[in-house]
DNA sequence: CGAATCTTTGAACTGAGTCAATTAAAGTGG
DNA sequence: CCACTTTAATTGACTCAGTTCAAAGATTCG
């Protein structure tokens, strides 16, 4: 109720959102939790903070005192290799959690680096404690949020153990494109704001593949790709295509994608008869 | 201080370990937080379950009450695809948590099933929280964990973007070891109980590859493989193999492996020029 | 406008997947 | 205890998806 910043349910003003603060209250919608707001979470508050494009919101090895709340914007979270390597761990936009895997830790395990101008919530975990051993509803939350985060993660197990980069990508855009559904948002059109490296190292696959896996998938008439836009166009296919899971019979089942997709294509017609995969 | 079947500094008692109850003091132990434990923790008691080899622990979209901490034997936790397809997700040892990825949701989003017979502390999630308000010591614990549970996931994830399913595999074999030797065992013998498909599914390759990898570092000279038996023997080249990642110059780095490995191996040298890969 | 980064595309090679068949090990039950 | 079934593990042959390397567009940013 008294929030800053949010006009309806939850979703977020990206353009007004100054460094004032935000209501525990409105932390609860943001995080798809309504029904733990309560007269008791209205008084307490908590700052925001801004964070441009390109810039950290923390650094893998910072010491650990704040989770953070992603009020606008969006982030990529990963973890740097000895040798330079980034792993790309989570893409995090509005109501997701930063910073829940330093938990009983000193440091921070992981960096975030904002892909757009964004705004967070900074919750500073013992603040967070010590008010939940008032208010239940916050001890609930930090308990919602970390089983999401774990659930989260085994989401992204289930993905990279994809039998094929094109159903990889697959459930990525899918997935995604759930999450933004969740906000609000149409769930056919998507923006990818981080660049296809990104992608790439998130899925475990090298850059050129994701060009490429987008480019057929394209062509096959499952998705419209412009730039960092993306509208899913026949749902079902893809829906299909994502489920596709390692074991036998593999080429069976990629029969029936192509079946699937044969009547709804309205592209030119495959000159062989190859089933649903890169030219 | 009074718990039950635990020699030494939190080894477990494959042997003995009954159905009666642990204290608190006891399972900190076993979590690698002996720093915890305290005349508080002491009275406070868990109840033991036995699992028989390949029972279930719990089951998918059963609802959540408990967390289990293995005491003794391991488990394999896994998603089962609507297809019927099994995703491995996690393997668990003596100090491992299960059933974090329920937390704040009323069902399992997982399975656990016994790789050999095996005990399991009960930890209802209400006596955790309630007695987590009275001993500060309990409500660290599951911070602490939750965190390792996280960042066990980011680890697989990783493991899962790694470039070669050698490199995988070499990932894999070492992140177990080092699990093993925080137990106190040897960090070079270890004891892969679980089937080649567990891996496979765990490491998202096809389980055929899993034996031609192992074959092949074991022909390489750096591992040696007997059955289920494992034994680490040239560590710094395995090291080195799992850090090589995607990117810039990936066959600059395989040559350094090579150059790494020839002067160890005791194996027949190899006719052509090749470097460190399948045969 | 030039520098840097991102993206796409092409060509060649090969790692790893699929399928099939064999061997080994572990249950099962008479 | 030994035939019999079932499951796990290995091995081989073949094929193709995806990586690597290289180079050309496209965008973004000083």
């Amino acid at each position: 109720m008294n929030g800053v910043g949010s006009p309806g349910l939850g979703i977020p003003d990206h353009g007004a959102a100054r460094c004032f603060r935000v209501s525990a209250s409105e932390v609860l919608r943001w995080m798809r939790r309504p029904d733990l707001a309560s007269p008791a979470t209205d008084p307490i508050t908590f700052a925001m903070r801004q964070v441009d494009a390109g810039h950290s919101l923390m650094i893998e090895g910072q010491p650990f005192r704040n989770l953070y709340l992603v009020g606008s914007g969006s982030f990529k979270c990963l973890q740097t290799d000895p040798d330079g390597y980034e792993q790309v761990l989570a893409f995090c936009i509005h109501g997701d959690l930063i910073g829940l895997d330093a938990l009983g830790r000193p440091l921070h395990r992981s960096s975030a680096v904002a892909l757009e101008d964004a705004t967070v919530v900074v919750l500073p975990l013992r603040e967070l404690l010590d008010h939940g051993r008032q208010v239940a509803e916050l001890e609930t939350l930090l308990h919602h949020a970390t089983g999401a985060e774990v659930a989260r993660r085994s989401d992204n197990q289930y993905l990279m153990a994809a039998p094929s980069s094109e159903v990889r990508l697959t459930r990525f855009l899918l997935q995604f494109a759930q999450r933004q559904a969740l906000l609000g948002h149409s769930d056919r059109r998507l923006r990818l704001c981080m660049t296809r490296r990104d992608i790439a190292s998130y899925l475990g696959v090298a850059h050129e593949t994701v060009s490429r896996v987008l480019v057929a998938l394209d062509h096959e008439g499952f998705i419209a790709v412009s730039k960092r836009d993306i509208e899913l166009i026949d749902l079902p296919a893809l829906t299909e295509l994502q489920r596709l899971t390692r074991g036998r019979h593999a080429s069976d089942r990629r029969a029936d994608i192509a079946r699937l997709s044969r009547p709804r294509g309205l592209e030119r017609q495959a000159p062989a008869a190859r089933p649903a995969c890169l030219q």
